[in-house]
Parts: structure tokens; sequence; C-alpha cells
DNA sequence: TTGAAAGCGTTACCAG
DNA sequence: CTGGTAACGCTTTCAA
């Protein structure tokens, strides 16, 4: 049994109200008490019960993530700088896993409800808002992050997705690129965000769009490369095939590469390859790609701030909405030399 | 403030003490009563308070995790396994990184005292487990895994490092490398085993080692790549260079062939390389990588059924120690055709 | 089948 | 400066 309050009050006979105190800095102890307090604490290696101070205080000093998958380097990003953030100020992080599963979610989100966290952060998973409704009411503040819901007002910290899609659409076209292709990503904010800039790019550069050239994924985030390449290989039996394609992330740019390499074309001489995430192994794959830099590390660290800022504002403030700007970096995969008409 | 058993007690002119009963299936409850509250709690959306059951049963469902990097995927696979994992029995995981600074983690460890967790994984830092004795004494059961200390008594889940130094040694040898590098990793468990199994892979095969081909980076498990590009330069800078490398990771093997094609040489006709962890891009490089598989998910499996084991008995069982084989996995960076003499 | 009382470890409030 | 008392939300024990 760990050590307790009660017994550093017995042992020193002083009362319990008067240890607490002195754990907490209060200024109206004698420092001759002050002291033995401390050199017990430290004796015994007393640590305070945060749950039990918790259910006082009303704050327990845990906050929520919720990802679809760790191991997607984005969302290891956000869980370390976020987890590096708040235990500075002396929260923890509790994560859950979502694998991309709905259900799973809600479940996951009423277990971390139970735990009356300060405040949430979440990268959901869900394609409707339903289930942040009752969160709203009932549970702490919480901060969206990389999707949300345009009919949910919340916070929200995330990349400007149509920009996302308008930048890499633009730079095939700069580089020559005639009939572009995206594998496009699911039904949430950054899949559409992206197809919309992919879409409008086209238009606006009057270049047609068709919608053979736009491929669907079953499942996107686990799994990307084997999807990119399966709907490369679909897309490499057109009539004409694509010579530029939009990935909506990395992994599916990288199982794309695998998929024209395949068929015994090069990248980028017979098509040009783009991604996005611009993940830290980029520069060092067999044709180095080309991607859109999401602001990983600075999503997180906004993500970080805001929810700091929630967790010490006594009422709860108006959301909050941070749009990051993405950023364009050119790899070999589009890298065409000069324009080839 | 959310719902609590007396909202509900109230409501329905019951006793707290039913509504508690009800909500933990005792049989003793009449069905009428039952629905009843059954009813207004799911209209209500009460969840109970986990840390307020926690403090009277005295067990939080809360498992901590300590590792140093979430960003490696090798840890992040064991978060993602011993999450999933826990999860499925009703355990929250909260994550903490130590960010390979042993002072970081021993205040960590503090904090996580402080939340009388119910069991702790732990990806060690310290390079002597005097911060554990403490914890063995106070804290909860604890696994750790992938470092480990000779002198602790503890529950160990890792791969047999040795294992690792010698698979690879002897791969090197038998592509007929005759001058074999070693970039070491750090003074760990794992840096050190995998250092024994390539010293003593060589004197078994009659080679020598040169001290001067043992290579140390500062700083390991953060800037692996940079660290790897550094040491081979210096390397490639000896008469004879080394015609093969072992590596100590893979992003270390990664900045090795960096550093190799820098200075014009070839990977694997000049310099033959390989790493360890056979992280999920390796076939996607640009030297499609050799490396050794750590079996990184089976460690995460075999790292929850311990904690689950430990969380489940009534007294603390003996400690208990899981090693893993390591698999030999052989792609271009180390496939030189014929034997060259 | 139900509930009253005690207690888990802590803090808030107020009296001495 | 110090400490008694009540309370936080829940479970356990035992009596009705």
């Amino acid at each position: 049994m760990p050590v307790t309050m009660k017994d550093i009050a017995r042992e020193l006979g002083v009362s319990i109200v008067t240890v607490s105190k002195v754990l907490r800095n209060h200024e109206d102890i004698g420092d001759e008490t002050r002291k033995r307090v401390l050199d017990l604490v430290k004796e015994l290696k007393y640590t305070p019960n945060l749950a039990a101070r918790g259910l006082v205080t009303g704050r327990t000093y845990l906050v929520g993530l919720v990802v679809p998958d760790l191991l997607h380097p984005f969302f290891a990003q956000i869980a370390k700088s976020l987890s590096g953030a708040l235990l500075k100020k002396g929260y923890c992080l509790t994560i859950s896993t979502s694998e991309d599963d709905p259900d799973l979610e809600e479940r996951e989100l009423e277990r971390l409800l139970g735990r009356r966290l300060d405040a949430l952060v979440i990268a959901s998973s869900c394609t409707n808002p339903a289930a942040f409704e009752d969160i709203l009411k009932q549970g702490p503040p919480f901060v969206l992050i990389d999707r949300h819901f345009v009919s949910l007002d919340s916070n929200y910290v995330g990349i400007d997705d149509e920009a996302v899609g308008v930048l890499a659409t633009s730079h095939l076209i700069d580089v020559g690129c005639k009939r572009i292709a995206h594998l496009r990503g699911p039904e949430n904010s950054p899949g559409q965000g992206r197809l919309k800039g992919y879409l409008d790019t086209l238009s606006k550069r009057r270049m047609s769009a068709s919608p053979q050239y736009i491929s669907s994924p079953r499942r996107v985030d686990v799994q990307s490369r084997e999807s990119g390449a399966d709907l490369m290989r679909q897309l490499l039996k057109l009539d004409p095939p694509p010579d530029g394609v939009f990935c909506y992330n990395d992994p599916m740019a990288i199982g794309a590469i695998h998929a024209i390499h395949e068929a015994g074309l090069r990248v980028p001489e017979d098509v040009a390859v783009i991604g996005s995430g611009n993940l830290h192994y980029d520069s060092e794959l067999r044709v180095p790609l080309s991607s859109i830099d999401q602001q990983t590390e600075l999503i997180g660290e906004r993500a970080a701030r805001l929810t700091l800022s929630l967790l010490e504002s006594k009422v709860r403030p108006r959301s909050k909405t941070i749009i990051l700007q993405p950023e364009l970096v050119v790899r070999a995969s589009t890298e065409r030399g000069p324009q080839t008409k």
C-alpha cells in the first residue's frame, strides 16, 4: 500500500490538513513544521494520490487523445508534441486508437468520459458529428485535429486541405502533366478538401477532370500503400493513362510508384507522382518523393497550445479554428527537367 | 457538471447503493427497479466516475507506458499493440515519452506513480536500474521492454540482441565482406548485446575486429540518420575502409548508405550495409535495405499479454522473461551476387 | 430486495 | 499558524 498523508500526519503528530498545506506550498505553515513534513515526505517517498485530489478539485490533470492510428507518423508526431507540451504543465496524456473505426471510437470516447478528463483532443474517424454533440454537452472541452465537421462549431487545428490539393495539382500542371489523376482519400474533411482543391485547379487551368481519373480506395489510413498500388494499376489500364498523379498521402504515393515501375514505366518521365505529408523518409526513397508538407509538428504544437488555453481558462472560451498553410516540397518524383510537350 | 449516481438515485427515489448495484450487475435487485435505473442511466447518459471508483476499489484501470520516442516506429508499434489489447479489457493506456533522457524519465515515473497505475510498461532510457528499485517497492507491477538490466530481476519482453548481432555479422561475412564495421548503439542492453554478437561472430569466423571499425554515436534514438551518415563518413576515411557495415538500427543504416553514395561508392558492391528493425518502408528505399527483423508486433503483443497477466493475478507472480528470436531479411543493400574475392 | 453507515485520500472552508 | 469538519463519487459491509 502506498504512503498516504494520513501516515505522514500520524507519524509527525500533526493534522492531515497541515500536511496537505505544506505539499501545496501554502503560506500559513511554520518553517519548523514545514521542514519536518517535507523531510518525512522525502524519506517515505510519498506521492499524492491524484485521483483523490481530482475528486475534490474537479480536475484530473488528464488529457485524452484519440487518433486513428499511432503508427501513422502524422499522428505519432501529434502525440509526441502534445505529450511533451502537456507533461511540462503537469498533465498526463492518455492515448486511444480508433483504428479508423467510428464504433470503436465512440466506445473509446465513452470510456474516456468516465475518466473525467480535463480536455480531449480528437482526430475523429466519424463521418458525422453526432457523437460529439453529446460530448459537447456532458464532456470536457475538446479540440479537433486534422479532421473536422462543417456543421459543428468546435475548436479545430488543421491544415488547409483545399490548398494541399491546389498546390499539388498546380505543380503537376507546371511540370507539364496533361492528364492528371487523383488517388483520393476518405470521405472526411481532408479527403474532400484535397479533392476540391484538385478539381478547382483543373477547371481554373482549363483542364478536364475526367471522373475515371479519380480513384477511391476502400480503406485509406490503414494499408495506404497497398491501396495506392492497386488503384494505380487500374489507372494505368486506361487509354490514355494519366501522366501525373496526386495522391492523398505519401504511403499511397509510394504504392503508386511501385505500380508504375511494375508496369515498366518511369517516374517522373512517364508519370509524375506527388503525395502529401512529407514524411521524414521521403527523401531516401527509390524515387525521392515530391510532397505537400502538412506542418505536422506545427499542428501538434498549436493543438497543444490551444488545449492548454482551454485547460487554463475559467470559462469555456469561444471556439477557435486554426488553419495552417501547406508547402510544396519538390523532389525527383516530379522533376521532369525542361518542359516536355 | 456530469451526472452522478446521486442524481439517478434522487430522481428515482431509490438509494445510491441500489443504483451502484444495478450498474455492476449485482444479482439482488428487483427486475422492476433494475429496469428503471438502467433506463434513466441511458437517458441521462450517466458514466461512472472511474477515479472515485478507483479510490475505493484500489484499482484505477490505468496502465502506463514510458518510451523514449513515439515517433520511432518500433515504439509506436508497441504503443499500438499494447493500447489495443488493454482497451479490450477495459484498461486505459497513458503514454509518456522520455526523449531518451533519464532525468525526464524519472520525473515521468514519479508523476505516473501519483496516478496509482495498475501496471507500468517501460522501455527505459536509464543506464542503471536505481530508479526501478523504488518502483519495485512502492509502485505497481511493471514490465520492461526492449531494454533491460542484468542486475534487476524483472518482467521483460525483448529480442535476443546478441542473435541480432550474430545474424547481421554472419550475413555480411557470407556475402563476402572482409572488413566489417559496426555503427554501434547506446550503452544499454540492445546496444551492448548487438555489439557482443558482432564481436563474437568475428572471432568465431577468425576475422579481426579492428577497434577503429567500431563507431559510437553521441545520440542514437534521436537523429539516428544523421549519426549514421556522420559515422560512416569517418569510416570511409580509413585505409582500408570497411567493405561491410552492420548498423544498430535502420535509420542509421539509411544515413550510412547516404554517406557511401556521397563518397561516390556503391551499395552493396563497394560497401554492403545491413540494419536492424526491418521498418515497413525498408523495401521502398533507394537501395532496399537488408535488415534484422525485430518482431516488433510480437513484442507488443507479448508485452500486452504479460501485462494483462500481472493485472489479473491476485498475488505478484514471479518475474518472467520473454526473449524473441530475430530474423534475417535480405534485400539489395547486401545482395552482392556471386561471391567476390 | 433494499439501504444506512463507513470509508477510500484528498482539499475547501472556517474556527480557534 | 494550525486543525476540525464536510465533502468529492463511489463501493463495501452488514443490518433491516
